[in-house]
DNA sequence: CGCCTATTTGATAGCCGTCAACCGGAGTGG
DNA sequence: CCACTCCGGTTGACGGCTATCAAATAGGCG
């Protein structure tokens, strides 16, 4: 089994709602793939663009955005690694949102014909890039309620436990804090929110005791009051189906 | 060919976007299922349920909403005849959304299973598949862009361009108007607003003459200020595309 | 140490929400 | 045929959440 293939993030994401088989997994190893290194804000893509080769996110964090005419940007969507980045283009032609670092980051790159022959091959695999479909657009209308029906401390709350939860399934959620290397701007765009009001909401959570920072990480002092303040219920994230 | 199948419209929709052969539209057209009317407001699915048998949408208009935990809802999508209604949970197990009824609809009703094998026995339908739900991503991340970025006069506007280019593919956009059967009280559900600044909103588009409205029914009196207005762009909706 | 970016803070303004009342049309029942 | 009812639409007054503008502080990196 060749576990060292540099797409091991990739297996093991697909195998968290779908169990694999063996073949499967050496499928996904062996495609061909060029690793690359990119610097925080590189685009992988840009609206408009015509998509080409698909990247899998190994190392870092990566987020969609889109942009109004008058220039004010919107965050649609973070990923960790482990996503595939394309899947929402694998079909289409156009790319209809930007696709943009971070962090640095540490992509494979698979040609898209490679991506859409595995997917026909392997049934398995098919229904594993159909379930991650389905879980980021989920994700994506939870957002939608988010920013649509929360005050801005909600909104924060909400988002931070959602980061929280989605990376505690990597492990890279220590005991109670975890990193968040977004600037309150960045914050802003993902929540609709301006950076002084996101300073503003986020140093009231600190103030009450809620969460604690240091640099950009962020400590959860009160896990179950975060919850309680964001609302936050993690069916949307569907974590703990193993196959359907 | 059995073009007198009542699954036509769905066969229709697919091959918006790519060109399916006679044999996978035959396919479609014979799937087991059962035709089944429903009253406005009916639920099709409720959150946190189980899915089962997937909906297609024959006739009318349904919307899909989540409700916040103060109760505050929001509508994040809105499928129109011809959409499959349960891709969104093709492979999960619990609903993270609620989908409902807006007018009296009718529906077929096919067993997830059969959906599935489908998709598994003929590749170019579940290419079509990936297509209808990578467009509906597309959908609810520019959604996200309108509730987050733009005004409640564009935001209003962008629904109402929006609707009618979806519609208009269907030929039920007659010359220059057509019936959006919401209350102002969903249209703001659906753009994050109440009813009372829906009301305003409307009525001064109305007054400044893009638009004017009979019953339900909506006229564009200046569809080129509308789309300036809402600063539409349809790409999203990856229209012109057919097959990649 | 100096520059640049990100964070923090204060004052002010405005969009939209909230509350409350009234209107108007469609269906119903007398 | 008309009164009643009910739901949705309309309107006004007021308030609050968040944006905007501006400036000072802090932190990271050369």
């Amino acid at each position: 089994m060749n576990t060292a293939s540099p797409l091991e993030p990739l297996v093991r994401k697909l195998n968290r709602h779908v169990a694999l088989g063996t073949a499967d997994c050496d499928a996904i190893r062996s495609l061909r793939h060029s690793v690359r290194d990119l610097p925080a804000s590189a685009y992988l893509l840009r609206e408009d663009d015509k998509p080409g080769d698909c990247a899998v996110l190994l190392h870092g964090i990566v987020f969609r955005q889109k942009m109004s005419r008058n220039g004010a940007r919107q965050i649609v969507a973070l990923q960790f690694p482990g996503d595939p980045l394309d899947l929402q283009h694998l079909f289409l032609d156009c790319a209809d949102h930007s696709v943009q670092a971070l962090t640095d980051i540490r992509v494979a790159m698979v040609p898209r014909i490679i991506l859409r022959d595995i997917a026909a091959a392997y049934p398995a695999i098919a229904r594993a890039f159909a379930i991650h479909s389905e879980v980021d657009a989920s994700i994506a209308r939870e957002w939608l309620l988010n920013t649509g029906r929360r005050s801005a401390r909600e909104r924060l709350a909400h988002l931070l436990c959602e980061v929280a939860a989605r990376l505690d399934r990597q492990q890279q959620v220590s005991n109670e804090g975890y990193e968040l290397p977004m600037t309150q701007e960045q914050l802003g765009d993902a929540l609709s929110l301006t950076s002084v009001h996101v300073n503003r909401t986020i140093r009231s959570l600190e103030q009450e005791g809620l969460i604690s920072r240091h640099r950009r990480k962020i400590f959860f002092r009160d896990w179950a009051s975060m919850r309680e303040v964001a609302g936050f219920r993690d069916s949307y994230l569907h974590l703990g189906q193993q196959a359907a």
